[in-house]
RNA sequence: GGCCGGUUAGCCAAGUGGUAAGGCGGAGGUCUGCAAAACCUCUAUUCUCCGGUUCGAAUCCGGAACCGGCCUCCA
């Protein structure tokens, strides 16, 4: 079967077919910097890593876009309150970001390019509006005028009108001519302080939508593969980014549209106010593994909304030591007789992990035929019917999957001298039967982070997680 | 009010017509100086409830209950 993916826009598991053969463009929405980011947040990026990486295990090669919101009406008042420049303010989340997304696993999309360094194009595009009647002036501001496309609507498949309005337009919107209109360039107003750009627009700020259209445009064109983001950004986001876009081009703005449901947390929704709001860094601070973190965030459907439990993140851990282990208990396999069983598995490792990752990325069923395999190569391991040869081809099996996985550590490590030597004082001790004295060594390299297992060749170590 | 998901074992979670994947936890066991680590075995006669379609339904249709999300700058 081919790769396909439910698409938002029609609501139907389609073929995935690229512009152009063997190529993907891609635009996933990155996060505003105005703080650390949450779990939440980083459940979206490690969705859109996961496609990436899957995309490549097609064989496509793949150009992604993650833009880096760095102006807001949060930052705007950060800025003022702190007394500091824009981007100074910026780059110390832009910087814990890259840091969490390393953490993560989460690979290095090809541009990050930042809103406040796209003023021209954004500018640019409004023009392009304004001439071809989608957009108006008021008061200093620009609008898009939604009553210009009919189409609106189309991504959300809400109707204008069963739109509850008036909840949350501010009041110096009064000027639009719909209350749906929604801006393209905000006006200076003192609020804003010291954070303006002269154009040719006059003086002002971005509004939000138009950065993605802007910098897609530049980076992917008019037309590219798949535009990504949480399901809260279905609406309004992604629906005025397509309104602005083809409005501009007159042509398709994405082909396809994937979006990933919430992360709620012990079974309510994350909140400032309930406690139970978590960036990363409160998460590795409790001693957790940020990749414990990510397979957690990968083992449940994106579609799904995943439910984050410390509970769940002890299992994820636990997950992923077992594969660890199995990887490294194969490279100790040492038999000249092929297993007659193990083709098969091999052979249904792979097909069945890409069958389920070709359906709209099941990366819970991919997990599922990776452990079967872990499982059924175990039993022949256990039962010294797998050679050297079998255990170098499910090694090499596992090391694939993981090119999408992301969860095994990337190089040998190595260990400190003074780690060596305890465990080498740890075994003098044992082989004098000196079991009080090794179990304290034992015990103190746990601490350290460091486990040993006293197997039939002899001890080994890996690092806890 | 409009739109969208969900409800599967103690917990997490796949499965969209053919008789319940997987992970964690738990219980046994192998190995071991060991209560360590690793590994093995077992662990849902049943899929929120009520009707219906069908030879056959967790899966399709109708209804109900409960949970969660979006409805103008929140991934």
């Amino acid at each position: 079967m081919a790769l396909r993916f439910i698409n938002t826009r029609t609501r139907q598991k389609e073929e995935f077919k690229s512009i152009d053969d063997g190529k993907v463009r891609m635009y996933t929405c990155g996060p505003t910097i105005y703080d650390f980011a949450h779990i939440g947040n980083f459940r979206a990026y490690v969705f859109e890593d996961l496609l990436r990486r899957y995309l490549k295990y097609r064989g496509y090669e793949v150009t992604q876009v993650m833009n880096l919101t760095d102006i807001d009406d949060k930052i705007i008042r950060s800025v003022k309150e702190q007394n500091i420049g824009l981007k100074d303010y910026t780059n110390q989340f832009k910087a814990a970001f890259f840091e969490d997304l390393d953490a993560l696993g989460i690979e290095r999309a090809e541009y990050y390019p930042a809103a406040t360094d796209h003023i021209d194009e954004m500018v640019e595009m409004i023009q392009k509006l304004l001439t071809k009647g989608h957009a108006y002036k008021a008061d200093g501001s620009v609008y898009f005028k939604i009553s210009s496309f009919p189409q609106y609507g189309s991504l959300s498949h809400m109707k204008l009108e069963d739109l509850k309005a008036g909840a949350r337009v501010a009041a110096d919107e009064y000027e639009k001519d719909s209350v749906s209109d929604f801006a393209l360039w905000k006006g200076w107003d003192e609020a804003d302080g010291p954070v303006f750009w002269e154009t040719p627009l006059g003086k002002g700020r971005p509004g939000w939508h138009i950065e993605c259209s802007a910098m897609s445009t530049k980076y992917l064109g008019e037309t590219f593969d798949i535009n990504t983001g949480g399901v809260d950004n279905i609406f309004p986001h992604h629906e005025n980014e397509i309104a602005q876009s083809e409005c501009a081009s007159g042509k398709t703005f994405a082909n396809y549209w994937m979006h990933c449901e919430h992360l709620i947390v012990e079974g309510t929704k994350m909140s400032k106010s309930l406690g139970n709001f978590y960036t990363l860094r409160d998460i590795t601070g409790k001693g957790y593994s940020p990749i414990a973190v990510r397979y957690l965030l990968l083992s449940t459907h994106y579609r799904q909304q995943l439910n984050f439990t410390f509970a769940g993140l002890d299992g994820a851990k636990a997950a992923v030591e077992r594969l660890v282990d199995f990887r490294r208990n194969l490279q100790a396999v040492d038999g000249d007789t092929d297993s007659p069983e193990f083709p098969a598995l091999l052979e249904q490792a792979y097909t069945g992990f890409q069958e389920c990752l070709d359906d709209d990325l099941n990366a819970s069923g991919a997990l599922g035929e990776v452990f079967n395999f872990v499982k059924e190569t175990n039993r022949l391991m256990a039962d010294k019917k797998l050679s050297t040869s079998d255990a170098k081809q499910a090694v090499e099996a596992i090391d694939k999957f993981d090119t999408v996985i992301g969860v095994l550590p990337q190089a040998e490590e190595s260990l400190d001298d003074d780690i060596q030597k305890l465990i080498d004082d740890r075994l003098a001790a044992r082989q004098d039967k000196d079991f009080a004295k090794a179990d304290s060594i034992r015990d103190q390299l746990l601490e350290m982070g460091i486990v040993l297992e006293d197997t039939a060749k002899g001890t080994v170590w890996k690092r806890k997680l």
